[in-house]
DNA sequence: CAGGATCCAGACGTGGATCCGT
DNA sequence: ACGGATCCACGTCTGGATCCTG
């Protein structure tokens, strides 16, 4: 175990707490980096960052940022009216998929407890940009209940080969989207017909309307 | 197909013979490399220079160097004395062992024909080191037998899970040895037991005893 | 506005092999 | 001498996500 690893839950959020109200540039001096100019050539610069500054393990396999405590940290980027500008991803879709569990499976372990760090995404210079109040988030019975509906539906598709149904438009929180590093990044899958075709390999990810319901009870809340 | 690809085994073995009597300094020039000062930390540099001075494909999967012309391309380390000063490294060997028939096998399709590259291995300064005469190799029958019997016998004490025996010791012409960044990089595999246990990934390799031969062979011949 | 496309960092696996202690 | 240990390059995969059109 690291050093600076969290040793519980509280302190893990009380450090995340210390950060809000930080701007990127306050982040990027903190952690001795020169901040990107944009984030299209550096898209995963935030997150990284705030595991470095909250003691997470790189690297990770499909196991939570903090295994040891069950949470994965996630970075919300936020529109000026406070609403999630984009989907939150979660973990790669292999297929077939090897999960038959829900409970088992990589989407339940990633997303049964969440540490959200919200952050102010457009409008600002990058930055002046603030990262917003963190929270803890922890999957309850009926955001289980469709979270699962939805895996059991994707999966079923997915281990059925109905490649021409695994776009995006499936499943009401969860869905699947392209996860490459562009299009002409191909994986051979089988498909119902049981011939070999290439498709561009998938992810799961969280729908903005899911993630907007969890800020609406954390503000709620506080 | 890239341009510089040879059309035939003819053009390869021309170019080769080309390169013959260069120095390494000489082949860093022709590269616009930096000759490295030794090969302590640049093991594969001779290998990987000739493969591009060469035309072979780069990061090539389990098939010969030269797929179109089922050619595999080897250095081959010499004393002063004109004898191999090391094994030569074939491919990795994969636990269990998925490959059955031994004309289908990866220790095959890279042994069956090979352009070796003799250079001096020792005594002189490393830029002053040159290149010997290239021959190319094909498997003879005699040679087929005692690979193959070496190669069954080695596949089944992987598939079995005979552990302790995986060691560099069995085989005339061929042998196990680790194939790692180091000793501490280890795989789970299952032994004779049934049990889980953690050892240091294997390659196949050909013993010295054997190459000495074919260069033996080589100069008998020309 | 959201589905499809894309981008970086770092770990990992494989191919290129030689090093080194007993 | 040789069995076990080790080292670099590079492509691929995964985890971090945001970009960008119709």
């Amino acid at each position: 175990m690291r050093p600076f690893y969290p040793n519980s839950i509280e302190q893990l959020l009380s450090r995340a707490q210390a950060l809000s109200g930080l701007s990127l540039l306050a982040l990027a001096k903190l952690t001795q980096q020169v901040l990107p100019q944009d984030f299209r050539h550096a898209k995963g610069w935030l997150g990284q960052t705030l595991e470095q500054l909250l003691g997470a393990t790189s690297g990770n396999l499909a196991q939570p940022d903090f295994p040891h405590l069950g949470v994965e940290l996630k970075t919300l980027p936020l529109t000026l009216r406070g609403t999630p500008k984009e989907s939150t991803y979660i973990c790669t879709a292999p297929i077939p998929n090897p999960d038959f569990h829900w409970r088992q499976s990589r989407v339940y372990l990633k997303t049964a407890k969440i540490l959200w760090v919200p952050f102010l995404a457009e409008a600002l210079p990058l930055p002046e940009r603030q990262l917003g109040q963190p929270f803890l988030w922890q999957m309850d019975a009926t955001s289980e209940a469709i979270l699962q509906q939805d895996w059991t539906e994707l999966v079923e598709k997915i281990n059925l080969g109905a490649v021409s149904h695994l776009s995006a438009h499936p499943g009401q929180y969860l869905q699947l989207r392209p996860k490459a590093a562009n299009s002409k990044t191909l994986i051979q899958v089988v498909n119902q017909q049981g011939n070999p075709i290439s498709i561009v390999p998938k992810g799961f990810y969280l729908r903005s309307q899911f993630t907007r319901q969890l800020l609406a009870k954390f503000y709620a809340g506080s």
